[in-house]
DNA sequence: ATGTGCTCATGATATAAATCAATTTCTTAA
DNA sequence: TTAAGAAATTGATTTATATCATGAGCACAT
């Protein structure tokens, strides 16, 4: 029996969190019942793999609670987060709808819950139901939107402009407002993170983070970083009109 | 009446060239008359805008030959070169799917060919077909795994390393053997346009293009790129294992 | 055929960011 | 509670690549 199976049956798909923002919204509860009924539930501490690259896909997993990143390393152990999945959000789908072994790996940046679909089960399930699909479609068309701006933003801004790009982008995923215009990013990243985020040294990263903290774009309330002056990092991020 | 209508009802869609890499690959004769019937072809010459980032999109487009590319302009006014779309492939989905105006530019490579399919039509095609929305979903997961691939390329590989792996995706994607290892590849590019796909100055491209040429790698007809010696490339991208 | 405007090429120089090095601060586990 | 390791910071130096400058080769319209 494999990894995956060993986790146990939860709580119903109805009663997750992540449900409305999840790809089975629009399921009647009994299409819902029979979902529950088919997943495993799993909880994964923090830097625990969901998978790894270069292993085989044999099915989904959907995203319940938690915030998990999706890396790839290259040969000379350089990491690149291309990508940070959330509640509600599908992961390890790219590899499984290409038939391909995962070409990243995914690990819990805090602890985390998701549910296993496997292969069979996801695939009938998104034929049957085309709000599914769409859903899919949807998620995959906005990821892939995202993956295209990061790439063009690699080549055509510098550090600073990445970086005030990146904060932009965390608060609009993991922002909550804490004061008028103050925006609190809940999402841990240490340095090296952010820095392996926007396709940079840690240290490059620091020094430009220094800079934001100095001129009161950003401050820190321990490890969480808050958004202070949205527009000046609008100003930075020199955003495509 | 909007730009696309002004296209006429071209032959069907059984005949397309492309039809056996596209969507609607596994349709029913009946079914693909419907699209026929629904389809507006039109033609564009080399350097015509199929649609331009900014705008809103109202539908999709299915190309039938011919090479496009989709750019993103900084607002400094720096290229990037995406993704190449070829015969079989959409166009325009990614932005339709997410209900959001285009984000990028695309431009016929050379003369093309290609189909348009409104909204709500091919909305109403992918919900009763699941044949057709898998396909989509696999189209979607391979794009973005190769966006993906780009992005930590641009970040954990030098210019020669990017050079080399680009030479090798053009060669899978475009290649065609003239000779015993010899792969010539079919998609006419400006060193300007292979700079803008790797993120690099054209000057910098320009300098590696003559070290592959002078190391005998890669030749070159004209325009057209040969490529000689696949396995030294391969070393010198350095793909993940 | 002849200019006019691109594309390609090559050399010289500048610079943003990587790398290397050393110190401090924070976490975590014994 | 303290020791040990990890993360953050700051400074100095190096380096890959961008940028600038110039000229050659080609294609195409007149």
């Amino acid at each position: 029996m494999c990894e995956q199976m060993k986790g146990k049956k939860n709580t119903g798909c109805s009663d997750c969190p992540a449900k409305d923002k999840g790809i089975f919204c629009s399921l009647s509860m009994d299409s819902l019942t029979d979902i529950s009924e088919h997943k495993i539930t799993n909880i994964y501490k923090k830097g625990q793999n969901l998978f790894v690259q270069g292993n085989h896909p044999y099915g989904i997993y959907c995203i319940s609670k938690g915030n998990i990143k999706v890396t790839k390393m290259s040969n000379d152990g350089k990491e690149s987060i291309v990508r940070v999945v959330t509640a509600g959000d599908l992961l390890g789908h790219r590899s499984l709808f290409t038939k391909d072994h995962y070409k990243a790996t995914a690990t819990a940046m805090e602890d985390t819950k998701a549910c296993f679909l496997d292969k069979k089960f996801i695939m009938k399930v998104i034929t049957d139901n085309p709000s599914v699909s769409t859903s899919v479609i949807e998620k995959l068309s906005r990821d892939m939107g995202a993956a295209e701006n990061k790439m063009s933003s690699l080549h055509q801004k510098n550090v600073r402009e990445r970086l005030a790009e990146l904060l932009l982008i965390l608060k609009e995923s993991h922002g909550e407002e804490i004061a008028p215009g103050e925006f609190q990013i809940n999402l841990k990243l240490t340095r090296e993170e952010m820095a392996t985020m926007i396709g940079t040294a840690n240290e490059t990263l620091i020094r430009f983070i220094s800079e934001f903290k100095q001129s009161g774009l950003i401050r820190q309330n321990g490890k969480i970083i808050i958004v202070c002056k949205e527009e000046e990092l609008i100003e930075w991020a020199n955003l495509e009109y």
